[in-house]
DNA sequence: GTCTATAACTTGATAGAC
DNA sequence: GTCTATCAAGTTATAGAC
C-alpha cells in the first residue's frame, strides 16, 4: 500500500480516515461476532459496510481474502497488545487479567472473529489464535516464574475472554455479568497467591 | 442406571442399540463440533448417519427440531453430570475441574456442538449453556463458600473447556496439550488456595 | 421408515457497464 | 472504484413412490 503526502499514514489497522477498505473488514468482523460465521455472507458484508457485492469484491476478490484480512489485522493488534502488557506499570498479570473481558476494543472484535473462524475449521485462524495465546503465556511466565499459576492465570484470562465473548448478553443471577470490582477481587486473589507461592 | 440384559437402557441419551434416531443426533453433533455450524448441513448429516436426506427429515421435520434433541440431549446430560459431581469422593471441585477438559464423552459433545450453536446467534443454546454454568457454579460455590474464589474456579474451567473444545490438535510447546499431570498440579493449587482462604 | 426427485431460495464469484 | 446483472453450486424442505 503506497503512502505519499496525499494519501496519509496508511496505517492498516484503525486509519484515521476509514477508507473503504476498513469499512468492509469493520462489516466482516461486527457479523461474524454477532451472528456467527453462518451470517458472514458477502452480501451481508456488503450491505453492512455500504457497498455492493461487486464493490466488496473489488477490494478483496474472495472470501478467503476476507479473512486473511482479518487475520493480518489480529496479528497487529496482538503485537501491539504485547507490547503494551509488557510496558504496564500495573504489572503484566494484572493488565492481562482486566483486558481479557471483551469490551469491544479493537482487538476484542478481531479476537471473537476470529474464533468463530476457528470454530468454522479454518486452521489458518486456529493458528493464529494459538500464536495470540503463547505470546500472551510467554509474558506471565516471565512475570510469575511459575508454570503451574501461570497456566491457571491464563485459563481465567481464557475464562473470561471466551465467557465474555460467547454469552454476552442477559445472564442470570448466578453468572451475571461480572462488574469491574468483581474483576479486582479477581486480580487481588492472583496477586495474593502470587505472592505466598513466590515468597516460599 | 439400571440396565438389565433384558432390559436395555432405553434412556433417550445413548441407547445401547443406536436408534436411527440416535445416530442422526451423533452425527448432527459430530459435524458441528469438527467442523462448525456451517458444515453441519441436512446432506452432511444425513450422510454421516448413513440415511439419505429424506429419511433424516422423517425422523426431524426441519433443522430447528434437529438443533432442539441435540439441546435437550444436552439438558439431560448436564442434569446426570451435576449428580456425579456431587457425589464425587474427591470433592465436586476437583471432579469439575478433572471433567472440564473435552475428551470426548457424550457431554462434551453434547456441549461443543451446542457451543457451535449459541456462536451461530442461536439464543436457546446460548440459554442452554448458561443453565449449565449456573449449575456448576452453584456447586462450586457451596462447596467452597466464596464466592471470588469460586468464579475463580469457574474461569479456570471454562479456560479448559473452551481451550479444549475450540483448540483442539497440535499446540505448540507453550501452550502444549495439559498432560494429566498438569491437571494434578492445578487441582493441587486449587486445593492449597482453597484451603488457605477458608482456613483464614 | 426410507428413498428419489424436485421446487424455492441463498451463496460465492464472474462479466461488463459506468 | 463501484454498480447491476447473471450463473453454478449448494441448502432447506416438500411430494410421492416403494
Amino acid at each position: 500500500m503506497p503512502a505519499t503526502p496525499e494519501n496519509p499514514p496508511t496505517d492498516s489497522v484503525a486509519p484515521a480516515a476509514s477508507s473503504t477498505r476498513d469499512r468492509i473488514l469493520d462489516a466482516f468482523a461486527e457479523l461474524l461476532g454477532e451472528h456467527g460465521e453462518r451470517a458472514a455472507t458477502l452480501d451481508a458484508v456488503a450491505a453492512a459496510a455500504g457497498v455492493s457485492k461487486g464493490g466488496l469484491l473489488y477490494h478483496f476478490g474472495s472470501k478467503e481474502a476476507l479473512i486473511a484480512g482479518v487475520l493480518q489485522r489480529l496479528a497487529e493488534l496482538v503485537a501491539r497488545d504485547v507490547e503494551a502488557i509488557r510496558a504496564s506499570p500495573a504489572g503484566p498479570v494484572a493488565q492481562l487479567i482486566r483486558s481479557s473481558m471483551a469490551t469491544g476494543s479493537a482487538l476484542d472484535k478481531a479476537l471473537v472473529a476470529t474464533s468463530r473462524l476457528a470454530q468454522a475449521s479454518n486452521s489458518t485462524a486456529r493458528d493464529a489464535l494459538r500464536a495470540a495465546n503463547d505470546a500472551w503465556y510467554q509474558i506471565v511466565l516471565e512475570s510469575t516464574g511459575d508454570p503451574v499459576l501461570s497456566r491457571a492465570i491464563m485459563l481465567i484470562s481464557d475464562g473470561l475472554a471466551y465467557g465474555s465473548a460467547f454469552l454476552p448478553e442477559s445472564m442470570t443471577p448466578e453468572t451475571a455479568e461480572l462488574t469491574s470490582s468483581d474483576i479486582d477481587d479477581l486480580v487481588d486473589l492472583i496477586t495474593e497467591v502470587t505472592a505466598q507461592r513466590s515468597g516460599h
